[in-house]
DNA sequence: CTGAAAGCGCTAACAC
DNA sequence: GTGTTAGCGCTTTCAG
């Protein structure tokens, strides 16, 4: 395919193509950017300049003098693993992709996982490669990340934890689902089915939602005069999910309910509930959280607490595109939550 | 630089370090770059003045002199949930992270799937974005990304196809499993456990990697003197697993064990074999592929053909790290396989 | 050891 | 409409 003996010319530049089109360099560029004021002569020799050279602007140039790079981060605070075996993610990176497609922008991943505490990703971020950044799964440890926002437009997926561990600062963007009302929901309905120890499988008490899960578990039970003190706490994966289940059992074996902050935890819990002989729903009714893939895959259907991951990615990169265009989006976005009972519970 | 220096505090920039610690740019430049020849005193100055500053090198300027990014793409031609559902590529994924975290450069995750044909990606990939790319799962159908190889230094993880659907390109580098060997491994497996109606479900018939796990099946076959006609085809999901084993049961039922070319179509054709009422091992065996979380977390422990995916991650990025190196590293890496032997054979 | 000067490829006033 | 002229923020000879 190398036809040419001449040296590899390397990508070509505006210029070549200029010359090549016997135009301005201004003038290629004006076409490049649709420019309306092109005389249609003139716009054709570039563009079969452009086609015949195979040309490409050069995005470090174009950033450099536009100070936009027309490019978003993802950026995720977890080791691949937790990633990629959580369905959670695959919708809201759906949802992120299928906004950012209607748009000039595009998406960039940036796995951030603690274990390598090296801040190439924070030199990333701040050294200009991005406009803007999506952070999700945010753990109160993130420090840096915590931070990002006073340099660069940042929205997070799911309530911000500031330092203390307490509530978002009012100064950040963020999209969340009503954690608090799911889990209530949820809760609610294990009471009204008649369930009197209830407990809970809770996610890691760094994460907001984990935290709030746990809240609206905490405000169904007192509503109803019910003790909240079977609780056992879950890291959000499966096996985390099964030994939880186990602790619940031994510590509390009247146990008849268990509300479970993820389906994946809760697909572990349905393992061990299994192992120790509860028949699930008749000795121990389970209400799952997110709709996953695991509500319905394992062996017995979940009732579970439905939240709209995917709308969640669609209204996170609303959100932040807005930022970008100069608009003032809301700061925060409550998204809703549904109960789909189907046969644990 | 006419108007006073009194602009916005946008990000600081070299100059101000300069100004601030009362050298030149070029000096900055320097001790940013580790050159050898500053004085300790200055450098201590300017380090303090980039610490104040909290100065971060922008990298659109960097790149534009440097010509180069000092990151690398991974471009994957899948949808999100394809992506997110396969624990291959969570392997595949940490590995080549691993590799980078040890390197200066940083993963720049593309995905890239067929549904909205926009080249954006292409013209990122191209655009002097990225200095590299590596590509996984890839389709025959993906024109454009046999063709960036031409412009930018790209590894394929698997064997690339070329348009013809038969054999990689010489020009390509690749590391991949040994396919046909490890299904024939599997395959001759099931065969001296005295099974002689073997099936198979395949991936999809556009990828390398299903066609060789394929050949890999028939050759073992052969070599026996076994009918190769009981074969069924799926597309790498645990659905199309099902699927593919209801077909093959309707079509052979006489079939006592079946070869499939991955663990989470597996689990899939797991749950139709029950259903059916065939159980496993004893009225049909199952071989899977992968060595996958889907291997053992389903009802049944697979016997699977483990392929060291995390490695082949790893390689991936070695390989491209020394092409961006200069080096010339081998243009295909084949990785052995190896049968794991658990309770479906 | 350090500074001055010349661009990297592109866009954006400002002229013509 | 189209060309000219300045830089965007950084690295890098080349002097001193």
């Amino acid at each position: 395919m190398t036809h040419g003996t001449v040296a590899a010319p390397g990508r070509p530049t505006l210029e070549e193509v200029a010359r090549l089109a016997g135009v301005s360099r201004a003038t290629v560029s004006r076409v490049i950017n649709a420019s309306p004021r092109v005389s249609p002569e003139v716009q054709a020799a570039v563009e079969a300049a452009i086609a015949e050279l195979n040309y490409v602007p050069n995005r470090a140039a174009r950033s450099l003098v536009a100070r936009a790079t027309m490019s978003i981060a993802l950026v995720v605070p977890e080791d691949a693993h937790r990633f990629f075996g959580d369905p959670y993610f695959a919708d809201i990176v759906q949802g992120i992709s299928d906004r950012l497609d209607a748009s000039e922008y595009v998406l960039n991943l940036q796995l951030a996982h603690h274990s390598s505490p090296s801040d190439k990703t924070r030199r990333y971020l701040l050294g200009g490669n991005v406009d803007g950044a999506l952070v999700v799964s945010h753990h109160s440890g993130d420090h840096f990340l915590a931070s990002i926002g006073q340099a660069l437009p940042v929205v997070f997926g799911g309530r911000p934890m500031d330092e203390e561990g307490t509530a978002g600062r009012p100064t950040d963007y963020y999209v969340d689902v009503d954690n608090r009302h799911g889990a209530l929901q949820g809760t609610r309905y294990l009471i009204e089915s008649g369930r009197r120890a209830i407990g809970t499988i809770t996610g890691p008490r760094d994460m907001p939602a984990a935290l709030d899960r746990e809240t609206g578990w905490r405000d169904a039970l007192r509503e109803a005069g019910l003790s909240d003190e079977r609780i056992a706490h879950g890291d959000f994966t499966a096996d985390g999910g099964a030994r939880a289940a186990g602790e619940l059992l031994d510590r509390h074996p009247d146990l008849d309910a268990i509300f479970i902050a993820s389906d994946l935890m809760a697909s572990g819990a349905l393992v061990t509930l299994a192992e120790r002989g509860r028949v699930v729903p008749r000795d121990v009714a389970v209400v799952g959280y997110d709709d996953s893939l695991y509500a319905t895959r394992g062996p017995i259907p979940l009732t579970t607490v439905a939240q709209p991951t995917k709308q969640m990615g669609i209204v996170m990169a609303d959100t932040l595109l807005r930022l970008l265009a100069g608009e003032q989006p809301d700061r925060v976005s409550l998204l809703p939550t549904e109960l789909i009972r189907r046969e644990s519970a």
